[in-house]
DNA sequence: TGAAATTTAAACACTTTTCCTTAACCACCT
DNA sequence: AGGTGGTTAAGGAAAAGTGTTTAAATTTCA
């Protein structure tokens, strides 16, 4: 089958892309129209999220949906809301609040802004007490 | 648009996969053959193996491209080939000789026959001195 | 070895994706 | 207004993916 979802086309475009050039100039270099060259590049970012969301489904499948860290939420806050949703399902942390914001941070360093959760992650926890954020 | 890269069907079969369901169990249960449900499950697999790729591409976004293994190319004579590409860019190569080899061959099983480059490789080089195939 | 579980292959109808064009539209910026 | 960069809509043709079945082959393991 093939590799990746992404097809060469697609990938093509996002390393003009990465590079800075104008989707009209990429239009040029691969002989189309800039409309096609949104289009391509629209559908590969579209084939990168449902990669992502793929991803996450196998934590799902194992996990349980635990509660939402909002946008705008003090990271220093998490691990109090996290500790007490996990308490209402019966579940014990797997992590002290050190160990937990540092995993918070490490495995997805672009959610945040300093102290800041920029955007909304989604947080599950599985039977031994794993965290997982998506 | 559609969400993950996984249909319903394939959900569907993994979760009761994770439960310890046999394919037989689970092909009486939503009403089809056994080797319907083998089937379906491979083909989520494949997808969940081809999110990873995905991902993976991403990563080469902020990699160069050094140079072309092209098909037919003695995989042995592979190493030597990238380190004077990486020599000319001022770049190390982060593996050695071994490490090398076995991470061209295990990234991309398909395009290789025994010692032989199947297909024209791409490699790509990062800051990091981590090499990409594509 | 024998039975159960799993995998594979070929074929088919059906749906979805991809790439492409043309033409229009939006948001800036000077 | 005009230029630049980006997006959207409609439509079409080719390619790829999905769910199925049937039948045969393979693996697993008590």
């Amino acid at each position: 089958m093939k590799q990746g979802l992404l097809t060469d086309r697609q990938k093509e475009v996002l390393r003009y892309r990465k590079k800075g050039l104008t989707q009209q100039q990429i239009a040029e270099i691969i002989h189309t129209s800039k409309a096609n060259v949104c289009t391509i590049e629209k559908a590969a970012l579209e084939n990168i999220s449902r990669a992502r969301e793929t991803l996450e489904f196998l934590y799902t499948l194992d996990a349980v949906h635990l509660c939402t860290l909002q946008g705008g939420l003090d990271l220093l806050k998490a691990p109090e809301l996290i500790y007490s949703e996990a308490e209402k399902v019966g579940l014990k942390v797997k992590y002290d609040t050190i160990t937990l914001i540092n995993r918070l941070r490490d495995t997805n360093p672009d959610r945040f802004r300093g102290r800041q959760v920029r955007e909304d992650v989604e947080v599950y926890i599985n039977e031994d007490g794993d965290l997982y954020f998506g």
